[in-house]
DNA sequence: CGATTCCTTGAAGGTTGTCAACGTTGGTGG
DNA sequence: CCACCAACGTTGACAACCTTCAAGGAATCG
């Protein structure tokens, strides 16, 4: 079973060359280094399952990354269902929708015991922002999270169950894999079908029957927060929306 | 009819007060004035309706302020169709997706004619984000935008069609508001049904029924690329999925 | 080993998508 | 100025997907 802990001299490694701008690469790398040099520096906080890492309408005192565990932000709803927004997989850095807010807008909690390490946003953080490698890296990595929910709206505009739920497997497959956690095809997966659904706009329910097919085809096999990749061509080819193209030749334009 | 164009002087006031943490409102008011002065002494640019101010792949040149007019970023998908992403009304900041980025993801399309301003991403821009208050201010509107997208990915994963075209209608008044752009309860909205369900995640068909149910509720009613909001609080409520809650009383947490 | 939470499955109904056709509008050129 | 054309809007019938409701089984935790 994979470890959901984050080795101790291994930098996350977000920043990635070839789709950075070269300008700016070797500043955005140092402020990585720089980064998580303050994140090492401090001390780690333990925290257990379903903890709060951040609460609701509360200020956030601090930048928090996840040596290890996991975690999601979620947002309620009038009627009491909840969304879940993002989910942290062990080395994200939690708290920066909330590192220039007065007051946070979501709740974060804690998906496993959790450990992390945090920068003081009134003391240390500051002083970050002023530097220009350090305010760079911040930048790409609030980049990274648009782009990761512009992922996440275009799949849920456009996608079915079945590719949503593909989507959202792949995605912390890739993701976990750039971070060096999981190196064959399976990995875990500490959510419950009811998460899931918060998270790919959908119920329980129906995620369960999704679950059960896509474990029928063979493509992939979730079971006890354990997910096995049977085909992870096929598992990427739905999670793109690309399953079945219609024509194979760019039926886009003219008819 | 509500102009399109951008008064002079005025910035678009995107930094609030009430929701920054103090600790940094005056260096992101700062920024945003100096940003607002770079774009102000850029030369303006005009294209046409459907031109592409940013083309999928190409490298970006320049962060672009609209001066005038509207635009929407869109993603295609393997059959064919499209997600819109984002919806920039005048006033609105375009390209800072790509700004750390040597090439876009998505093209960015113009929805009206407009008039660009824009600040060179290799020339001018290193330096802005090596001032403490420039590079804060482009973290604070990244951070909008991605409040943005939550509220959007929230809306897809939770609510239903009629609830997400007001949204849509909702949001784009609150925003236009904010900017000054309009006063009464009625706004253009240059989109066509197509680009509105491109954007909430229906189709044309339904997107139409919907705004018709709408019309006839006497919440909203959209004609010609006119949107007159009759019943304000009531589009409000739906919008953020409080139009009709089972129970008053809290029942979240205890059966 | 009770009790809660989570998973699983069936049946029925509703919301939304698909297909198809027609009406309307605005622009362009004769 | 009118005729045409293409894009956009509108409507109906039907089908598909997903939700809701309900209930029983499995797993986990005190």
């Amino acid at each position: 079973m994979p470890s959901l802990a984050l080795p101790d001299e291994r930098l996350v490694p977000d920043i990635s060359r070839p789709i950075c701008r070269a300008t700016f690469y070797e500043d955005i790398a140092l402020g990585e280094k720089e980064l998580g040099q303050a994140f090492r520096s401090s001390a780690s906080q333990v925290q257990q399952a379903g903890a709060a890492l951040v609460g609701i309408n509360r200020p956030v005192a601090a930048l928090s990354r996840l040596r290890r565990g996991w975690a999601y932000r979620v947002r309620g709803w009038p009627n009491g269902a909840q969304t879940i927004l993002e989910i942290y997989p062990p080395g994200s850095i939690v708290g920066l929708e909330t590192m220039l807010l007065n007051r946070a807008i979501d709740e974060v909690i804690a998906l496993t015991p959790v450990t992390t390490q945090r920068i003081d946003l009134e003391k240390a953080f500051p002083d970050l922002m002023a530097r220009r490698s350090t305010a760079l890296y911040l930048s790409w990595l609030l980049g990274e999270a648009n782009r990761h929910k512009d992922r996440h709206v275009a799949a849920l505009a456009h996608l079915d169950a079945r590719e949503r739920v593909c989507m959202m497997l792949y995605d912390a497959y890739e993701l976990l894999r750039r971070r060096e956690f999981v190196r064959g095809l399976s990995y875990n997966l500490p959510m419950t079908q009811q998460q899931m659904a918060d998270y790919v706009g959908l119920t329980v329910v129906h995620v369960n029957r999704t679950l059960k097919r896509l474990r029928e085809e063979r493509i992939v096999l979730v079971d006890k927060h354990v997910v096995m990749i049977r085909d992870l061509e096929g598992l990427r080819k739905l999670a793109e929306g690309a399953g079945s193209v219609a024509t194979a030749e760019t039926p886009e334009h003219s008819p």
